[in-house]
DNA sequence: CAGGCATATACTCGCGTGCGTATATACAGC
DNA sequence: GCTGTATATACGCACGCGAGTATATGCCTG
């Protein structure tokens, strides 16, 4: 489970699994379709491969990646366990947090401005 | 999304995240819980705030922490984007493998009506 | 207001990791 | 076999992050 959160937190890495939702890709194509050069793609899919959620099939100098289904069920089971907690009707109250909080990062501003001004 | 992902891939923010599933609590108590040290477990829990996995509440001197629903529920809405992956397991790659095959077969044909031609 | 308790922050260190460049490997076609 | 193409790996660098120690902040009680 780490490391499927682990692969999935790397921005380029997230971009990637997007992608290959759609269907199977080589990497050639990926990196052209996310502006990434090839070495970083063949590094991020060896860490998807790693963490299970992708998988390889060799097509004569190519190789297609696909995802796998197994970590996005772990997931989706390990997330049903908190049902009870995402389910509860807080939806004007996690507004209303929101905004406070906002609020008071602003106050933190002011106060860290002022701190570095003296 | 990527600080969700990012702030439980980490193994003791998964822990802490686990045990406050089971309700709000203070951060010494996570602390013996979870065997971490103090500076520690606030500084978890800071990454967690500022990813909006939980909130804090001021109790006296201590600090309760309890999970927030909304990052959870955008979880579930994103992986369940890909309902189709984990509930198709096969298929996706063979079709393509199709493709390339049949593209195959037309350069294959073009050869050799340009070699009938001359 | 002094002392103790609960928590947050500052500082440093060591390690992991993403990136770019260069190079190696593998395969197809001629 | 040679050439071009597709992908993988090696190496060096810079940065971020988790951990430990020490210290600061805040609140309660007497």
């Amino acid at each position: 489970m780490h490391e499927t959160f682990a692969a999935l937190a790397e921005p380029n890495r997230y971009r990637i699994v997007e992608l290959l939702r759609t269907g199977p890709r080589a990497v050639n194509e990926i990196g052209e379709r996310l502006q990434l050069n090839q070495p970083q793609v063949s590094k991020h899919l060896k860490v998807l491969k790693e963490a299970g959620l992708v998988d390889v099939e060799a097509r004569a100098q190519q190789r297609l990646y696909e995802l796998r289904p197994k970590p996005l069920r772990e997931m989706h089971r390990w997330l049903d366990r908190y049902r009870r907690v995402w389910e509860e009707q807080f939806e004007q109250l996690d507004e209303v947090v929101e905004e406070l909080e906002a609020k008071e990062r602003e106050k933190e501003k002011a106060h860290a401005a002022r701190d570095k001004r003296k």
